[in-house]
DNA sequence: ACCTCATACTCAGATAATCTTTATATTGCC
DNA sequence: GGCAATATAAAGATTATCTGAGTATGAGGT
């Protein structure tokens, strides 16, 4: 079966879609694409991003130093464009194959309890 | 943030919304919905089963007997309805808030490699 | 001076859904 | 006789995510 990818994952790479993001700003442009639905853990984030380093769909733009602070910032590479494109595609085939079942079982009158 | 359904337990919702299956139907039902995409393993299938009829998802239609071997069928409660109403929902606007992403760095050139 | 909040990242341990594999059993086809 | 399809169950492994703690700085409030 088509390996699914995770809510987390998926926001992540759509944080990444515009522009290189460092963690938190990953963070936080995935709240507001959400309008604040989705609040990524931290230790979600990060593991992720090493993860999908390894995989070669996000890479390391740059790093900086802040107030002392290292900040790192990712950006997708085209496998990871694509990878969200595909998932792009599977949800939103996903979701009208649900409604379409959904909305032949209204025309049923809902006999099930 | 919104628990996320995973993918087989979407499609075994999906393949049960229109009536009540048995588990080796629910795995043909989920492959014809999704143009053979989709092959549930009977591990994944009988566990999230079990799973989705505690949680209240899924009911116990019937049972029945067939050459010795025990057929149990399955069905949708109004709350596996509506979850799986919800996870739709959920679905397209993750999928269109990506899209739109996706749209706007096509205009930009796409610069990153 | 102290506290809290926002920023920014790291790591250890637990949880939970899924996958893999194995087992069992019958029917029908070649 | 053996293989594929039907039909379910259960043990073991994998893996992404979550929880929670730790580290550290600067700004704003009391």
């Amino acid at each position: 079966m088509a390996k699914a990818m995770r809510e987390p994952t998926f926001w992540i790479l759509t944080a990444l879609v515009d522009q290189a993001r460092h963690g938190y700003g990953i963070i936080q442009q995935a709240a507001s694409l959400s309008d604040g639905q989705v609040t990524l853990q931290a230790g979600t984030l990060y593991a992720a991003l090493d993860r999908l380093h390894a995989e070669g769909l996000v890479a390391i733009d740059h790093d900086e130093t802040v107030d002392g602070r290292p900040r790192r910032y990712y950006r997708l590479t085209r496998g990871g464009v694509a990878a969200l494109q595909e998932e792009t595609t599977r949800l939103e085939r996903n979701a009208s194959t649900a409604s379409r079942q959904l909305a032949a079982r209204r025309h049923l009158g809902e006999a099930t309890a």
